[in-house]
DNA sequence: CTGAAAGCGCTAACAG
DNA sequence: CTGTTAGCGCTTTCAG
């Protein structure tokens, strides 16, 4: 790998000057610029990002903390995130903690400020005092998703209303005339759930219906978790006429329990998810869902990021903010249909 | 953030000493090493991985490079690599070409030897002339999955034996008694679909079927184009009993077109595919297939990177040299069953 | 066992 | 316009 003053060397000149024509600085005469253009081609000069990150005090990278990839949500984010993340210049570090506070704070202590210059956090379930600590020491924080624009956290963040989700869910079964509905909620107490299913009882209550009667199980966030819970809401309550599932992947589960059941979907059962990944539109039938600005929330998460991080080399004023991504939207495809007339 | 300096100011010693005992060096004495451990523990402070990258000359990252992380099979792959890279010590940079070999280009020049010490590649679409050129100036790099055990090509590779997987899918679906098989390649004349097609022929011949009969489609490498696959190849040769797929996300969309036109799977239509990405697990039904060592691949991936990094830090020769993964192995599931003894 | 000094490759003032 | 001079934060000889 030639370095910068093998360039300078060769082209007769500093490798301050060289450092100026790579950067576009102007100050540098016509000529011997064509000469250090020359000497780089001829070297195969490529400027070592390490170096200059050490010099500039800044880094080419930022990070992505995930709580494990496998999950195909996180994908169709990463590959958003890592697009937004190029049009800056910048490499993305994915960081799986799978769900393990420890590793998590393990990346935090050894890539926030060294190697990346911001972090960007996507449901990893990492310690709040990890990530203000991390803040403290200097390196802009993220929250990619925050489920309460009213109540900004303690940390930057992208807010998406995933009350309003829930609720567009809710009211989307109800106009079908569905009154026995069925609820699996992702596991963790994770608020993002928790919003959804909250929105959820605000379009019950709304129309006047009584939440007492509505069963609500947790699951964990997959196909196998929903699944399972809708096997065993069926089973405790044959007369249910849909699924609500806070999230697709164990929505599609409620989809594979109905198959299994001997159920037609949406004929005899609708079902319905939130955030519209790739693998809804692929389901036999498609799901119904509520499309979650998955795209904006990362090109949110990373220009914040980098806002952050440049207030922060101006030495500005870094107070706690959010953005807010645009709306949910309902997206009716083939699992949701007029609730069945004839109650067993 | 706290530098080493400070450290050593605090504890009242050289930077030098607090960098033996930050690499546990020995030859520090007890006291000052309390002493040392102290001022870290006070001044929270974590080494500069750039800048200790930049003094070692090496660096803590390696890149891999994709196709897209959006593709399902890659997240798997891309998440054994990361807990792979973790246990020695290094991060993950994810690179999505998107098939474009410019960008896959632009991302080799920018991070290969200057941010990450090794490039591990995935079917990421990129010219081999860029890939040797790398090699050339040090870094090194190695492909994840090479189809031709026994032709290494001109980069260090982990190989695995995909004619034989193509020739188990052929084999599987001979012994259930099928004999009229559409065949849908991925599109890219990819070498790795045409070893697997090839393999499947290979099985055709030992069992001495003219494969002049057998119908071949290329398609993309997805659902969709699975499933417009399938549907030509029924509409074309509605005497088909199966269908062999050289990859499992065409074989899904095979599954749902199966569904769509009214074709009970596996009564009506056997389905097989390869990989066995999770996908596979959760279709309905349930994708018979050939599994790859995806984790395996990626394990041998990531040490053979790591054993190349480090002989080209002792300057030891570095031919090019290849690791074998374990054969694959077919996994019978609910897509495949004995041909229908009436035609039609 | 500990300190002093040089340098990794690059940038950023500041002089000339 | 171009060169000089300091570092960035860390590692690593080599002396003491």
């Amino acid at each position: 790998m030639a370095t910068l003053s093998e360039v300078a060397r060769r082209a007769g000149c500093t490798p301050a000057t060289v450092s100026n024509v790579l950067r576009n600085r102007g100050r540098v005469g016509e000529l011997t610029r064509q000469r250090v253009l020359e000497a780089i081609a001829a070297l195969n000069y490529r400027p070592h990002l390490a170096a200059r990150a050490l010099a500039e005090g800044r880094a080419p990278t930022i990070a992505l903390m995930v709580s494990s990839i496998a999950n195909p949500f996180y994908p169709e984010f990463a590959l958003a995130v890592e697009r937004a993340a190029r049009m800056g210049g910048q490499f993305l570090i994915i960081c799986n903690t799978n769900d393990d506070p420890v590793a998590g704070r393990a990346y935090l202590e050894q890539i926030a400020g060294t190697l990346s210059e911001g972090v960007l956090v996507m449901n990893a379930n990492l310690d709040f005092a990890d990530l203000q600590k991390t803040e403290t020491r200097g390196t802009p924080v993220v929250l990619c998703m925050w489920e309460r624009p009213l109540e900004p956290p303690g940390l930057p963040c992208v807010a998406v209303d995933f009350r309003l989700a829930g609720q567009l869910a809710g009211q989307h079964l109800l106009e079908l005339g569905h009154r026995r509905i069925g609820v699996i909620v992702g596991s963790k107490a994770s608020g993002i759930h928790v919003a959804r299913h909250n929105g959820f009882f605000d379009a019950l209550c709304a129309a006047g219906i009584d939440a007492g009667n509505i069963p609500v199980l947790h699951a964990r966030d997959t196909t196998a978790g929903g699944y399972q819970a809708t096997r065993e809401l069926l089973e405790a309550h044959p007369d249910l006429t849909a699924i609500f599932a806070t999230n697709d992947l164990p929505a599609l589960g409620a989809l594979h329990a109905a198959a299994d059941l001997g159920l037609d979907v949406p004929r005899d059962l609708s079902v319905i998810g939130i955030t519209d990944i790739q693998l809804a539109r692929e389901a036999r039938p498609a799901l119904t869902t509520v499309a979650v600005p998955t795209v904006e929330a990362a090109e949110l998460a990373v220009m914040l990021l980098r806002d952050l991080i440049e207030a922060g080399s101006r030495d500005a004023g870094v107070e706690p903010c959010m953005r807010v991504a645009s709306a949910s939207c309902l997206v009716v495809r083939d699992s949701t249909a007029t609730a069945r007339a004839s109650l067993p």
